[in-house]
DNA sequence: TTTTTCACCGAAATCGTTTTCGGTCATTGT
DNA sequence: ACAATGACCGAAAACGATTTCGGTGAAAAA
């Protein structure tokens, strides 16, 4: 019943735990023979070494801390399952903590985390971090850190992005592409450097292509859900009714829109293109289905593991972490949302 | 740089490990200028306590973990965050793993989860584990698991669960208070308990208003795909044009189901009424929006903390852990994929 | 025969914390 | 003045695994 140590295989035997140890760990000063018995005696008793007592030791816990801001989120749970998937091929355990977007709730889950001796960090700023003081201090005591999705340039770490400049102004380009001459754009909130970039993307394509930047057509809003995206949508059909094209933040936005002019009876996408961001299942199954840029979350959580891997290698070996940055390529997926392209452009 | 230690402290002030300790757990034959010493300086030198030493010296790690089928999915994502919550305000932290309804991964992550000294398990069954030899060697060793949503009547120990029968019946119940005659049902594969379940529940409901049995109304499909929903909807329509309600095993289903409807211009609810399950949250963005039963995830995960909680403590004093099985309520939510009840019943 | 070599194994320290069981003072009571 | 009482503190063992550094024999070399 109780589990079986080192020392209860060593007495059985009439070893020391010493060379149980080693046997079991293939070392070269022990005899063939006993090698045999003891690895014969632990697989007979189903021995398992205890991880704290090894994590002791042996400075390492095989865990990391993946820190991300929703749980319940398509894009994020995706990035989980690929954390975890990578993580479980090298050995590693996965502790999954929420933020909510709260400042507060990150720096106590990075507290917690460093105390639990985990091996790495894998983390997703929130939407609410100003200040880094709580990142560096993880990393100075030797703690590696993978910033993931929203990163900041101010922390020397690792990171794994897109590029949301690029992805917007694809996006916009190929609603131009299709024939748009007034798209609307729907943004988030101010702060967020996802937002702020994803708004430059759709402003320089509008400027590559002559298109007069128009404020009036930028309708922001501070929750990024369904109703948001169903309230934007009636109000961009008043404010100008030859818009042609909506581009929004995230996928959640542009089901809202869809929603709204489906029940405005507003044309999809013979009247309206609609283009979401990210994704999600959901672009799958609104009427129309929603043409979307695919964020890869699956990707992200694996890259960021293995990034992550990475530094706690070199920084086991003693050896200085050199931050590294990948940049995940994000694609336009065409759906019913939005019309074929006219012209075979790019 | 290097974290500080109960020794550096003791180091520092001049005295041993051991009145360190005892000071920062305020223990009684501590002087109080002592304490406040020692707690001064832990404090200004942020002393964490190593939680590997502490969970070697106390046999406890205060992580749990989490075996759950699928990461990517609203349901199960909801018992996550749920779980989660509960654990933090305990003070555990969560190691989530996933089994992609494969027996073997199932075995496999209950072993590693052993191994790291978690003190409880939270499981759900995959759909192709059919013996349960790893369970019980798991409560053997002393670690309490806790089953959530699919469980097993032949294991003994403390389960979270909803009435599928009962959430079934009623959802039929509903259609037919809402006038659903000839009602079509899809169901899920022929081993998971759940299918079972919830047909028996359309079953009764049948038989309880008199309504015969039909097998050829009766769908079965492997994969609960929005796919397989959008297929099978036209075989209901071809079989039996005058089908008038379809009870989906899952909302994914139901949604495919809305979607061939709408291409083939079949007026939902007028005609045909869908009723899904779970309450995803594509449930408020279809078209129409779909009537579906609340199955509530995030109260499951943090119910099947406490009970896991509260069993991690029963066998911390040494006493015997009583088993216990939580039942969750379900309700159905209606939308506008049904039609409204003719008369109040119930 | 004596020395060297080699194969094989074990004692002991270590990781950091917890807790029991004494031990050392000073103070109180007789 | 001497014993008894407390108040405080520390030595040490324990949790289980790892690894260094010797140590013990026997076989080989001198």
């Amino acid at each position: 019943m109780p589990r079986t140590t080192l020392k209860k295989l060593a007495a059985i035997l009439g070893l020391s735990t010493a060379t149980v140890s080693k046997a079991l760990k293939n070392y070269p000063d022990i005899n063939a023979d006993t090698k045999k018995r003891v690895i014969d005696l632990a697989t007979s008793l189903n021995y398992q070494p205890n991880s704290l007592a090894q994590g002791l030791r042996n400075k390492e816990s095989k865990i990391i801390g993946l820190i991300i801001p929703e749980i319940v989120h398509y894009f994020f749970s995706n990035i989980i399952s690929g954390c975890i998937k990578a993580a479980e091929k090298r050995g590693y355990l996965v502790i999954v903590l929420q933020t909510n977007e709260s400042f507060e709730q990150e720096k106590n889950h990075l507290k917690i985390l460093m105390n639990k001796n985990v091996d790495g960090i894998l983390l997703s700023l929130s939407d609410n971090t100003t200040e880094h003081k709580h990142i560096k201090q993880v990393i100075d005591r030797g703690i590696p850190i993978v910033l993931y999705d929203k990163i900041s340039k101010l922390i020397k770490s690792s990171k794994v992005v897109i590029d949301d400049q690029k992805a917007a102004f694809n996006a916009t380009q190929y609603l131009i592409d299709s024939g748009c001459k007034k798209i609307a754009h729907i943004r988030g909130d101010l702060k967020p450097q996802t937002t702020i970039d994803r708004f430059i993307g759709y402003k320089k394509a509008l400027a590559k292509n002559n298109i007069p930047f128009d404020n009036t057509l930028v309708y922001r809003c501070k929750n990024l859900t369904f109703g948001e995206g169903f309230r934007i949508a009636k109000k961009i059909i008043q404010d100008n009714e030859d818009v042609d094209g909506v581009f929004a933040f995230t996928d959640l936005l542009a089901t809202g829109v869809l929603k709204r002019f489906n029940e405005l009876k507003v044309p999809v996408p013979e009247q309206v293109s609609v283009m979401g961001f990210s994704d999600w299942f959901l672009t799958k199954i609104t009427t129309p289905t929603l043409s979307s840029v695919h964020q890869p979350g699956f990707e992200m959580g694996q890259q960021a593991f293995e990034l992550l891997y990475k530094d706690i290698c070199t920084l086991k070996k003693g050896e200085e972490i050199i931050p590294q940055i990948i940049e995940l390529p994000t694609y336009i997926i065409p759906r019913n949302s939005t019309r074929k392209l006219t012209k075979q452009t790019k």
